[in-house]
DNA sequence: AGAAACTAGGGTAATTGGGGCG
DNA sequence: CTTGTCCCAATTACCCTAGTTT
């Protein structure tokens, strides 16, 4: 396979034929839970969710992390 | 301007400000039906409402799941 | 350089989930 | 069978200020 790396202009980058693994932000994640973005802040420090810091402390998510924990059942 | 990123179970993805859909708090769509928060729990248990479940358990409601039962003029 | 929007923290009050009971 | 209420432990929202990003 190709090892082709695609930088976006916010410095998130993928590698890989399709895989466009975006990174988000506290407060998408947040609407897409429907909580505070605290809370999902929260979540990183408990380990409830992986979570990339960027050299000034900001936190960033796996969008696939975000749709494994989405995925989750709804009783 | 953030664009939120919906991603759909095949792949799929759609970009876009207005497709974020309010989640409403057990607690709102209890005033919303005049009922106890405890009661809009149980219709979930029981299947009467779709709900998400945050990583901890705490259940959001679609907007538009809420209205659809206000809508449903039963008899 | 300035403004606006977002973020990380800390601290506190309010809400939630689940079981059981009337 | 459905709903409201009481209990508890756990989780979350909202307040603030300061730093970061666009």
């Amino acid at each position: 396979m190709s090892s082709l790396k695609v930088v976006a202009p916010d410095g998130t980058f993928t590698t890989g034929p399709q895989t466009t693994e975006r990174l988000l932000m506290p407060g998408e994640v947040a609407r897409v839970f429907g909580v505070d973005p605290k809370t999902v802040n929260r979540w990183a420090l408990t380990g409830r969710i992986p979570s990339l810091r960027t050299p000034s402390g900001q936190r960033r998510y796996r969008e696939s992390d975000v749709n494994a924990l989405l995925s989750t059942d709804s009783r």
